[in-house]
DNA sequence: ACGGGAATGTCATATTACTGACATGTAATA
DNA sequence: TATTACATGTCAGTAATATGACATTCCCGT
């Protein structure tokens, strides 16, 4: 498994800082957000798996982003960490209320942190789709780590089947090559964006073999990368 | 017979430990989980010969857990015995309509719940399944310790019979080697990930003897490991 | 205890498949 | 039309897997 994606929310660096290094020392990735807005942002850019959220921010405190987030639909099952100050106990009665999945008070050990965080991911992680993602006739299927479209099984290498499994958990948003370079291949990793173009041709052709249609769910976003877009296939 | 594997379900890390012990001493693998999720992912994945199921759980009572193992089919012959707190002995009557297998109540001789458990064993070894696995022609006995394809006896070596003994009862999956040499081998043995190579080579060499076909069953997913697919036979 | 054969695990080597880069072609946009 | 962005085909390097040969261990019958 891929390692895991924490967004940081705090408008403190020297707090981010500190967690950021507790995080990649147990391989976490960490992202950084110093407000609401940016926290925003990277969360529906990023998509990260999990977000530990500071209660004090300025420009609306962390329970507003809570509540957001708890209300769309897309958001609804992220996990988030609420930190807070020891003499602001009574907020996270609130912030359970409103869907927190824990909460932990400063100041804390790291080691405790990242215990709480391991065990909120086991649960969320384990419960997550029915092992396979379907597009109409296209299955994914991830325990078997095999791709049918209309019963027959499409060949690919390994880097289509994950950018594939990417695009299906991820359909209908936009994505530029650093942030597929980022997610597929994974942070750290040094490659020219223009690899991505020749995966994606792949994909396509592999996809095309199958059935022409279902090529046309790659597409090309001119001036800003790729798009895996079902809708357009019922339309056609 | 390799040794049975174990799942222990309990929130409170102590008694798992306790457990273990006990559970070691008398030669069973030990597996643990914390929580519900844990629990049936450790399921799906490990297929433990047996669960201890605690009675309090947070986060959906062990109750809810046990339904679901009987509902499903792949999960419904697996043996659960109910640990419970003597004050809630009532429960019991619940939990066995439900279908545990057994139930002891805490504080239990850790003998005594051994002694259960091979008991438990002893009865759904002897009568699990028609003692074959078949998948077309390809019949495994496992009570004569032989492969049949078409009628015809296949020479293979005790660790390929094992090899597809496992495949045969977890089709359509991909499996790592490490969690082949752990399912096939057994945990706790050291011996190079190539070796499975090598084995999977001879068991293909085996099938190939009685039929080509049949060799295809075994299928390279690069990158990951080995998967077992009768689905592609039919295909072809 | 002893010899022989089968079974197993390891290694070196061969083979295959995947990857990323580049060069070139083509379509969209201004 | 000039320019930019994307598509495509190809290739060398590399990583992953397959294979054959060998050493060791285990088991069996003597």
């Amino acid at each position: 498994m891929s390692a895991k994606r924490v967004l940081v929310v705090d408008d403190e660096a020297s707090i981010r800082e500190m967690l950021r290094l507790a995080l990649e020392i147990s391989d976490f990735e960490c992202l950084e957000a110093a407000d609401i807005h940016e926290a925003y942002r990277l969360i529906t850019d990023e998509s990260p798996d999990m977000v530990l959220l500071d209660w004090m921010l300025p420009g609306g405190s962390g329970i507003e982003l809570l509540r957001r987030l708890k209300k769309e639909e897309a958001t609804q099952a992220l996990p988030v960490i609420m930190l807070t100050a020891k003499t602001h106990e009574d907020n996270v009665v609130q912030g359970l209320e409103v869907g927190a999945d824990d909460y932990i008070t400063k100041p804390f050990a790291p080691k405790e942190l990242i215990a709480r965080m391991k065990a909120i991911l086991r649960r969320s992680s384990s419960e997550e789709g029915g092992s396979e993602l379907r597009v109409g006739e296209l299955v994914l299927e991830i325990d078997s780590r095999r791709v049918m479209l209309s019963q027959k099984a499409l060949e690919m290498g390994p880097t289509e089947f994950k950018l594939l499994h990417f695009f299906m958990a991820h359909p209908e948003r936009a994505y530029s090559r650093a942030q597929l370079l980022d997610r597929v291949w994974g942070a750290n990793v040094y490659v020219e964006e223009r690899t991505v173009d020749v995966h994606i041709r792949r994909l396509r052709k592999a996809l095309q073999a199958g059935d022409p249609i279902y090529a046309d769910l790659i597409q090309t976003v001119r001036g800003t990368g790729y798009r895996f877009s079902p809708r357009d296939l019922a339309v056609a």
